[in-house]
DNA sequence: ACGTGGTGATACTTTATCGTATCATTTAAT
DNA sequence: ATTAAATGATACGATAAAGTATCACCACGT
């Protein structure tokens, strides 16, 4: 059961860790009820497990990222997807990015930028194709979509509304705030 | 120097907290330029700066809030001064919301969720007048507003947009995805 | 000049957590 | 049934940070 063990082990670290994010191993294992021991067998020391949640994460995103650009066939769908799929995957790891272990693991960092870059080529892409607005700076745009995922995850995790609206809302705020046509997506 | 040093002290430890959430006592004596033992002497412990810290913070928001109350003639409009102010102030103190001492802090978390409750009230409020589409949940409502001051913050920290552009970026968010009527405030 | 209060520096104790080692026990494969 | 691998429990050592105690120093008012 190595596969199930150490699968467990990344799930309940992701439980423990959003919750705080200062969750000591002991209190891992205990999420995952497994010895303390055992985190240490598959990853090595905290920082490993970190760095493989980080991977987990970056995969992930990849992942839904790709299917959305297939699906999409404007930039400002794929944009929408992405978006969305973020929304529905973030509260998974979105705690990472507080994580300070992680601000060393260069491998992470570099993944990270990536994605943030491909992300802003999708807000050019759709700026092009007249969604976003010429008055919006892309950076702001990338903040605010990113501030929207958090404020969509936490207002999920709290319950105050369902993951499936939150989506939806998210888009809403998009559309209504950073493009000229709020109709649109 | 009592005064100013203590003063120092928390200044610094918002800047040490908020680029680290676990940055040491140490550390946070050297970013005031004091010695470590004086911050034992002012707070006594890690927790009592952070619980300083904690009070300090709700002080200065609701003296934000008070002022926009007065200046406001409609509840829309304390809304957005309101938020305006969290943005310039919010970058001092937003890393609080990550400390789990504070958690702990009846005291800080009763006078937190008293100001969430007013800017609930806000927001209701605003949507009697007609700006606060019917359809926008409250709790989303209040959400967005907390992301998208999260988002400017950072921005404005990254260097990717000036402070003073960020409170306008904020409130065109607010009022083209939350708001019927686009153009108002 | 003198004493007082605040400060810096330093050494020390305590505690929490990481990480390692060991051994008995369970689980899965053959 | 036997064996190898994985696990749980436990004990141990190492380290980093919190917190305490002490002493020398400086600034300031009288």
């Amino acid at each position: 059961m190595a596969i199930a063990t150490r699968e467990r082990i990344l799930e309940a670290a992701g439980r423990a860790l959003s919750a705080s994010p200062n969750a000591t191993v002991d209190a891992i294992a205990a999420e995952a009820r497994v010895g303390r021991a055992t985190v240490f067998r598959h990853f090595g020391s905290r920082a490993g497990l970190l760095r493989a949640l980080g991977r987990r994460a970056v995969a992930e995103t990849d992942r839904a990222t790709r299917e959305a650009a297939v699906r999409a066939r404007t930039a400002t769908e794929a944009l929408r997807l992405v978006t969305k799929a973020a929304v529905g995957a973030g509260e998974s790891f979105r705690f990472l990015a507080a994580a300070p272990e992680l601000h060393d693991a260069p491998e992470t960092v570099q993944a990270y930028e990536r994605q943030l870059a491909e992300l802003a080529d999708l807000v050019e892409a759709s700026r092009q194709e007249g969604f976003i607005r010429p008055d919006v700076p892309t950076a702001w745009a990338m903040a605010c979509i990113d501030g929207l995922i958090w404020a969509a995850c936490r207002a999920v995790g709290s319950g105050a509304v369902g993951p499936v609206q939150a989506e939806d809302l998210v888009w809403d705020m998009v559309a209504g705030g950073l493009s000229a046509h709020p109709a649109g997506g």
